[in-house]
DNA sequence: CTCTCATATTGCAACGTGGCATGCCACGTT
DNA sequence: AACGTGGCATGCCACGTTGCAATATGAGAG
């Protein structure tokens, strides 16, 4: 165990409060006691106690980042992003993984290890907007993704339908026609696949193109395997396609992969889109055609976001909606004349 | 704020220590007082008190992982192998990240948020084993990746040299002789690479096969983009190649798009052979050969290590090394027969 | 009816810190 | 010389929990 505030102040001859009043800055100490404190302090390598500081004044310095799954290379990405930009706000990362189960996020959101965070950045995935919403006064809360909870809860994101009406646009304007889309999650309550579907209809018919049921496959997960078998499937429905928007890299680059292995050529036979923008999309090969969201800018919104909220316990804010940029990343998969 | 336990005590009209011992489990209760005093604790909701736990008890639960890159996808997948191993150990996992930075190891390595840590796990990059090894009495501590401070330090790792070496032969017995290696670092004190590179030269020269500066490229961090920089230079060089290992799959992912791009075909051309089997490696195109650690057991051995050393800070085990299985894993971009 | 013993419950103290209120001293003013 | 002022330092307490030791209760034996 470190040294504490008493031995300190008995080996600097002043009192614990004195010490402290050194340690948090407090003006009012004369500076040779300040500088004969801190030299005991550097001397016996003094560090506050993180658990008597959270005791006492209530703030622990964590914040708890609820996920469904770290190893997701997109949320591995935000991940680095938002830990990166806590130190910014003296919080460090906390990371709680839920597998996208119900009970799991339920439980998370009730109070991650008991109240014991500032706050909770949630990417919410089978719980419904009432049930977010209907929560005890626990840690404040930043969602990620776009959420129907609007107004009532903070949420930073993208626009969805926007930013998927515009790939589909880039598709149809390089030539496509019958377009599949890979990642519907009917199951599912969280509204990120139905809104990418909603920019996606938006689009084909606003081009006059065919959509429906044979061109929309439902995936269990997220997870590249599982846009390998929705791929599987689309192929052997026989269902004529020239072009596929994945509504994740992930399910993009498992689907691109299948689809090469039974000998298509992409894009000259089939264009393949993802969403996400994620490193691995960049270096696939060919390089995925992708929405970019600024990841940066979501980490820092919801930072700051969070930060807000905090420090305003007493005084709540408004919910707020905050929508961060995307844009288009045009690569080989999908080029712009193919 | 939730309840705390003298008002579940009032409310039950028993002590504040015998509300403590239902919480705790403590047999001593009798069922009646223990049924009531549940109820209790249910109506008000009673959540403990982490901050006070830590104080009283010192332990907080939570454990620090350390590492470069969360985003990197190798670290990724292990840190969700983490996250979820924690579970059983009753811990929670804290994200800090070093950018490989040494000042920064430094840093985290004397006292992580003001010792605040059960323990830490560890994957140093720039940090010299002696360096590892003079710290103060801090957390314990378990390192990632073979150290040379054998004996010194708990590490959990994978046999790199048997593993490099067993790649190599495999590239060697599927019929390449030029056999380049990416992904040299001298400038880190990290041993991994070197180890790898000592079982690539191993296997080279049991085969008769010659090795040498002009097939050995540096590179100055693991990401996909300097596998790109390498293989860009080791093709301008005009060096004579039909294999390249490179020391992780992103730096073979970053390889392989250039060498495609170039119009090489993989492997007919050029055999890549990666390390780590990180997920995009197995959806690659093509999919990528690599050495398969295994990430569960890595995680599994590395927090059994810290808990015993946690659970015995008074008297401490010695150091141990602790070598997990990796397996190759045989795939298109560098197959049998090639 | 008392003594013993096991079971059940309790009060006290302490973990290290920071808010609050107060004490002390020196100095300048009346 | 007495008084007020402001800078500086301090003691006490509470945050919520658990280890320790002590006490209350009831059953069974002598």
């Amino acid at each position: 165990m470190g040294a504490n505030l008493r031995q300190v102040a008995e080996r600097a001859g002043v009192s614990v409060r004195t010490v402290s009043n050194v340690v948090s800055g407090f003006p009012l100490v004369a500076p040779q006691t300040r500088e004969r404190v801190q030299r005991v302090i550097d001397e016996l390598q003094y560090k506050p106690n993180a658990a008597a500081r959270h005791l006492r004044g209530g703030r622990s310095g964590l914040v708890a980042l609820v996920l469904p799954e770290i190893a997701s290379p997109y949320f591995g990405e935000l991940a680095g992003h938002l830990a990166d930009g806590a130190e910014a706000y003296a919080w460090t990362l906390l990371v709680q993984q839920t597998g996208g189960d119900a009970a799991r996020e339920r439980e998370l959101l009730d109070g991650v290890r008991g109240q014991a965070v500032d706050g909770l950045i949630m990417s919410p995935w089978a719980l419904s907007p009432g049930e977010l919403t209907r929560r005890p006064d626990s840690a404040p809360l930043v969602l990620l993704g776009e959420q129907d909870a609007d107004g009532l809860l903070d949420h930073v994101a993208i626009d969805n339908v926007a930013a998927a009406a515009a790939l589909t646009r880039h598709l149809i304007e390089s030539g496509r026609t019958r377009i599949a889309a890979i990642g519907l999650q009917p199951h599912l309550e969280n509204g990120t696949a139905a809104r990418r579907a909603r920019g996606y209809r938006q689009a084909l018919s606003a081009a006059g193109l065919p959509y429906g049921k044979e061109l929309e496959l439902d995936v269990e997960s997220l997870h590249r395997a599982d846009g390998a078998a929705a791929m599987t499937r689309l192929l052997d429905s026989g269902a004529e396609v020239d072009a596929v928007f994945c509504f994740t890299d992930q399910l993009a680059l498992g689907a691109m992969h299948v689809a090469i292995e039974r000998g298509l050529r992409v894009p000259a036979d089939l264009a393949v889109a993802g969403f996400d923008d994620i490193e691995d999309g960049r270096y696939a090969n060919p390089a995925l055609t992708t929405v970019a969201p600024d990841k940066a800018a979501l980490a820092e919104a919801a930072l700051a976001c969070l930060a807000e909220r905090v420090g305003r316990r007493d005084d709540p804010p408004p919910a707020r909606r905050i929508i961060v940029p995307h844009r288009l990343e045009v690569r080989r998969s999908a080029p712009v004349r193919g």
